[in-house]
DNA sequence: TTATAATATGAATAAACGTTCACGTTACTT
DNA sequence: AAGTAACGTGAACGTTTATTCATATTATAA
């Protein structure tokens, strides 16, 4: 059974693409604050100030309107990570780059980081996706830096991404319950996770 | 502004005790399939085979439920890994075993796990109370142990503590992602993690 | 300037929602 | 066996929900 999930249509003219806009960004801001099941359709249009048949113009309903965020966020934050780490000589300088790029992006959008979260429940498959892609392209690189010897190899290399993809995210939570977070707390935060995967991680050079 | 959380009530009576336990069950089942915004009470009451009002005479509304459950699996999960850890002579028995336990809680009650991933969209406090509180007491434990020599002194507790919150519950999901997983499995995962510790979190001995 | 596809409107519908409450039943104490 | 607090009931309430569609307006290519 091959389920079909809701789509979105993009707008042609320049003023269907100003109200798409808006549908999407009242959308960032209303999940972000109560959720996808904690804002309904009619709280976005009131927000985004359009009329009711107007969201059905290029939304099917308002998971589509999840899905089309989820699609934004991630590849957002697969470019903003793979900017960051574009100059990195070692795979060390790579991580630690790659989660000061991450932790720098969790702060600066909260609301991507719940959207991903909250996926769970809006479609498991979605949230499957999202962290086994995550997971492959992860394993994937994990395993050239094997073979180049600078990752240890004697640790699973799928156990190893969930790892490291747990550190990340919950580094960024502590992060985000930190109101008084900045760029310093960020560097310090790097420093210190580095600090345990330089020894847990890396082979001695 | 003191916001007080809606509450709820012990039956008490042995045919009270037997509704409000299925009231309990139900909810378990329905959040954990359909999260707490997806889950309407009335589902609750249809599922639980009960009457509307004999709900509220249990519970204020859908978050009373909700909290009473994220209590429940709370000090459940705490007395798991306590128990769990209870003969381990060192730090690093003791978060061997305290991971496998959790790990095994995780695969056993896929329902706890969801039910606290969704927290951060019922009550962003109790969501930042239940991983903070983790952390002051991993904390804690942290400290006595840097101060006996088995984890190192140069990194600082709180980023760590968050680091290993972050490396159960990602692997965590790793095993709930495998549909084989067994018992085998978490003691395959739990030792290759534990490598990465071992050398990263650990003084040499 | 005109033709027309694209965009916008909001009243209307039906279904689902949470909650109350007056009344009936049951278990347990004395 | 009686008294009573505990427990259970479900019709009825007003609210919010998602979605449709006939009609009106607008931008833009030709």
């Amino acid at each position: 059974m091959a389920v079909t999930n809701p789509t979105y249509r993009l707008p042609k003219r320049a003023d269907g693409k100003k109200t798409f806009n808006k549908i999407v960004e009242t959308g960032q801001t209303l999940f972000s604050k109560f959720g996808f099941h904690g804002t309904s359709i009619n709280e976005v249009i009131a927000n985004a100030e359009i009329a009711t048949g107007t969201f059905y113009l290029y939304f099917d309903d308002k998971k589509a309107l999840y899905l089309y965020l989820i699609q934004k966020y991630g590849s957002e934050i697969r470019t903003t990570i793979r900017d960051a780490i574009k100059g990195a000589k070692t795979r060390y300088e790579e991580e630690k780059q790659g989660l000061k790029a991450f932790l720098l992006y969790a702060m600066n959008n909260p609301i991507a980081y719940r959207i991903f979260w909250e996926s769970i429940y809006v479609d498991l498959d979605v949230f499957k996706n999202y962290y086994q892609d995550f997971a492959v392209n992860y394993i994937k690189n994990l395993q050239k830096w094997v073979k180049a010897g600078e990752v240890r190899p004697d640790i699973d290399l799928e156990t190893m991404a969930y790892i490291l993809m747990g550190i990340s995210n919950f580094v960024g939570l502590q992060v985000l319950f930190d109101e008084k977070a900045n760029a310093d707390t960020i560097d310090f935060i790097t420093e210190e996770s580095m600090k345990l995967l330089k020894d847990g991680m890396f082979t001695k050079q």
